[in-house]
DNA sequence: AAACTGTCTATTGTAGATAAAAGACAAAAA
DNA sequence: TTTTTGTCTTTTATCTACAATAGACAGTTT
């Protein structure tokens, strides 16, 4: 098969939802910019939607029949993007199983084992060198260069590099800036989960990557705002993969980021600095932690 | 044809001029090391040698018939890997054409274009998307964000704090360590094309690179160094199709570099930071003017 | 006129195939 | 014993093909 349609069946999952909300659905054009695919794919699901007596269609006329049931829907591993399978599999490799730095990685091996073919493996590593933790020989394998102490260290030294920049520009910021309106709901959320830690500790890690992107953006260069795509990635597995004393470390973090954003909001660039390194600092720990 | 040959005609080439050097040809895997190929590749280059009659070959006797002549090369448009290729046509059409930032990249159209399929075009394109030049809509077309003002901008801010920080490990570097001679080459190597700068000055951007390296390399951070990549070919079109003033710019630059160099060895952090301010003022600029 | 639909074309994402290149292993030579 | 060669297998780099998806345009409906 060349191509998987999983554009299609993630949004005609998503359309059903729309058809469960609304009572009656839009035309093609209007119904393509909300899903955000293109008329082909809008009328690809129609015609099943059609085919499953969901609803009539004929034209501009579309009338619901009934509402969806769960087995209208695709199951969810049919919807993911191929190269989202191939990162999964690629980081559990690499960061649970017992990947030891300098072993080789070998594109078919990789395909074979993820049952792919090798063109999308290949991107996927070439798309994924960046982050620093392969490496290519030409003509040759890549090498896996691994999760290490000294990987964790250069990581954490350009974060705070960068996010101390940006911690600046954002104190500076016009009050106007819709920043800091997103910066208010991230701290009422902050509270939220705070006050319902025992539950909730786990929506941490979703509003630490919020939070530190909102901050991020507001350095205006895109090879800082960039960068975080790397910690995002380390920190999405690690969270992943190392739930020893999640609760605590994430009720701390949360603690840490209620001053930091004080700090913010209160336009002082000293504190905010303090805060930032504080919070960044044993942001670094925890990392370090759980490598060794 | 499925791959170019061009790591063979690249190896024998310049296997040709070590026989023009050297009397004897060692043993298959020495040569291999001494290339920098396999075994196999080597084999075929004996076997090719043989063939023109400029050697003989059985088994470990090589002995050599006649020095090479330039008709025995494979000539050089042969030996340029196809990423090469991809690259220099695809900076040409950015850089030197008028491409108007907001412009879509058109995979097929590229490939058309270049003279070759879609896959490679492809890779080259994802590997150069984390100099922030494009961008992807999935599914889509590529977008030229555009050599800009703010491009430009953006990348030198960053330069900036990461030359700052390795200006300071730098000065920090034990006595011993074979940096400070690497040093005292370049350093040399600057007196040397200042006092031949008329005919000399294009060396520079070669010289630069090297020295700046040298200088990342001492952060000992993977994210670092590999950033110099982005300002390395940034700087690398940018000298190649900006050839006004070239020869003040580059003087002025070795100037400032020597400048910097001996703030360096003279381990004194204070002084190595200015200079290193000065340099890095200059060289925005000079990138700043190239641009509008 | 503005927006929508039907239809068609072009491009992207992915698999599969193949020559080039790397690399493994045993037998041979030093 | 160590290195080298002969032979064979595996992997990479690249092309081509094709379904999925995007997108263009003209005719139709509001």
């Amino acid at each position: 098969m060349a191509k998987q349609n999983t554009v299609f069946k993630e949004a005609f999952n998503r359309c059903l939802k729309l058809l469960a909300e609304t009572a009656a659905l839009p035309s093609e054009p209007e119904l393509g910019a909300v899903l955000g695919v293109s008329r082909t794919t809008i009328r690809a699901i129609l015609t099943r939607l059609e085919e499953l007596k969901l609803i009539t269609w004929d034209k501009r006329a579309k009338a619901v029949l009934r509402q969806p049931e769960p087995a209208d829907y695709y199951p969810v591993e049919e919807t993911d993007s191929l190269s989202d399978i191939i990162e999964r599999s690629f980081m559990r490799r690499i960061l649970a199983g017992g990947a030891e730095p300098g072993m080789q990685i070998n594109e078919l091996e990789l395909a074979r084992d993820i049952g792919t073919g090798t063109t999308s493996v290949r991107e996927f590593l070439i798309r994924f060198s960046r982050f620093g933790l392969i490496e290519k020989r030409p003509n040759s394998h890549w090498i896996l260069k691994g999760f290490t102490r000294e990987f964790a260290l250069e990581l954490t030294e350009v974060r705070e590099m960068f996010e101390l920049r940006s911690a600046h520009s954002f104190v500076a910021l016009p009050e106007e800036h819709p920043a800091w309106a997103e910066l208010s709901r991230i701290e009422a959320l902050h509270h939220d989960i705070l006050g319902d830690i025992d539950n909730r500790y786990k929506e941490f890690s979703e509003l630490d990557e919020r939070f530190h992107r909102l901050l991020h953006k507001s350095s205006s260069n895109r090879f800082i705002v960039d960068f975080y795509d790397i910690i995002a990635i380390v920190f999405h597995y690690h969270y992943q993969w190392n739930k020893a004393n999640a609760r605590e470390r994430n009720g701390r973090a949360l603690e840490e980021h209620l001053a930091y954003i004080a700090a913010l909001r209160a336009r002082d660039p000293v504190k905010a600095e303090e805060a930032c390194r504080r919070h960044l600092r044993s942001a670094r720990e925890t990392l370090l932690q759980s490598i060794q």
